[in-house]
DNA sequence: CGATAATTTGATGTGGCTCAACCTACGTGG
DNA sequence: CCACGTAGGTTGAGCCACATCAAATTATCG
């Protein structure tokens, strides 16, 4: 139950019921955690790692004015700090957006997969490197598109992860940012951000009601701000 | 031998000489590359990885107009695409700056180790993820710092890493990369960047003389981009 | 010594920031 | 059920960091 959106249309049918089951047995915990907390601050020392059941996660890095930067923003499936178990300690902060269901999976029980099932290791591993992926597009991104490239390059990203979990029907999903998140996500300023929103209604690109995002014109949006969701590792 | 800087200053002293004995039978060939060389294509999959044992190499994303933004700059001892043993393809380009003395590992050979060697398998994960940390602040640099913080928290990044593996005293060092190269890691225009160099180095802070990099004032270098290296776990 | 790549400099344009105000939605308590 | 406080969103005016364009200068290397 807990893992069913794990890698899911990602390489999930290499994961043998067994490998799930053994999952499973792995989480010593299952929470649920309200919006806007932190989880995990920078430079602590951490001993779990929290896989994300339902709701939005943030990963972030503050400038010394507490200027925030997003680095990762985390759907259903996702191993959110998994990566804390080889590193042992965390470079940045992690925080809940929204209400979220984590289940806690204790390194102990990381380290018994890793000496016995070499095969789920593996997988751990991947996703691991997915979300390694996903920051070299943000580099890509934040490097080289303008702000309104930036911004559709963003929800681009987020709605095909959120389909891969079944959780955006190719044009429309529930995304319960505030502008001024989308800002620290695409390195621009809130104020700004809301313009570029308006310029990517205007051009009937894709529009923000409320917490639902819809894409007027997913292509001709993926087309403006060069979108290939191959780093994704996306199948089917 | 080949080995010798894989990991130095990290948590080298985990490897057993067991473990660097069977890191060097993996190898299936030692070679010599010139600089400017490109060594693997976005989206080609790949059966083997590079391990760095001498010279420099960049991977980057190029936008639709052949731009180019550097993800990653490599040094001696580094792993160059180990992330490619359990992603199987790559989501970006690899290619050498200078001449480059290269190892290069079978992704046969690095299942065996997997499969038989989970101390060993755990630290080439954590060799991964510890480029994962770099991209995390190549976010955070792109998307918080002005131009001139950009450029010299790039070079403290590189020095640190230099000297962990002996080729940095601390103030100098040989870094043959471009005005080019620099403004495609900071995310700016060669023009731009030749200004802040010369920025930098009238305010005392640091000076490129051909391919020599001189930190006349590190600390102070240091203060003016935030740069606190923690997410490169160097300890010692 | 000539060809080519790299660096440097100047002039001008503009994308996105800053500052400031106002508006709207919503939750809370009276 | 309304009054009010607060967080989020919207809009405008002015400015500045960085891009762009163009040209000159300096290294590098056959």
């Amino acid at each position: 139950m807990i893992f069913d959106d794990f890698l899911r249309q990602r390489r999930r049918n290499q994961l043998s019921q067994d490998d799930l089951a053994t999952l499973e047995t792995a989480v010593s915990e299952v929470r649920t955690v309200p919006g806007r907390r932190t989880l995990a601050e920078k430079g602590a020392p951490i001993t779990f790692s929290t896989y994300l059941i339902e709701g939005i996660i943030c990963r972030y890095m503050d400038d010394r004015d507490g200027a925030r930067q997003l680095v990762a923003v985390h759907v259903p499936g996702d191993f959110v700090d998994l990566h804390g178990y080889p590193l042992k300690r965390l470079d940045h902060d992690v925080a809940t957006i929204t209400t979220c269901k984590i289940a806690c999976v204790p390194h102990g029980a990381l380290d018994e997969i890793v000496a016995t099932r070499p095969k789920l290791a593996k997988m751990l591993w991947f996703s691991t490197l997915l979300d390694a992926a996903m920051h070299r597009e943000w580099i890509f991104r934040l490097g080289r598109l303008d702000a309104i490239a930036r911004v559709g390059h963003f929800f681009c990203e987020i709605e095909a992860k959120l389909r891969a979990v079944g959780r955006s029907d190719g044009s429309t999903f529930l995304l319960p940012l505030t502008q001024a998140d989308l800002g620290e996500a695409c390195g621009m300023t809130p104020v700004h951000m809301n313009r570029m929103l308006r310029e990517l209604k205007e051009q009937g690109l894709m529009e923000v009601r409320r917490d639902i995002v819809i894409m007027t014109d997913r292509s001709a949006l993926m087309r403006l701000c060069e979108f290939d969701p191959s780093y994704l590792f996306i199948e089917g």
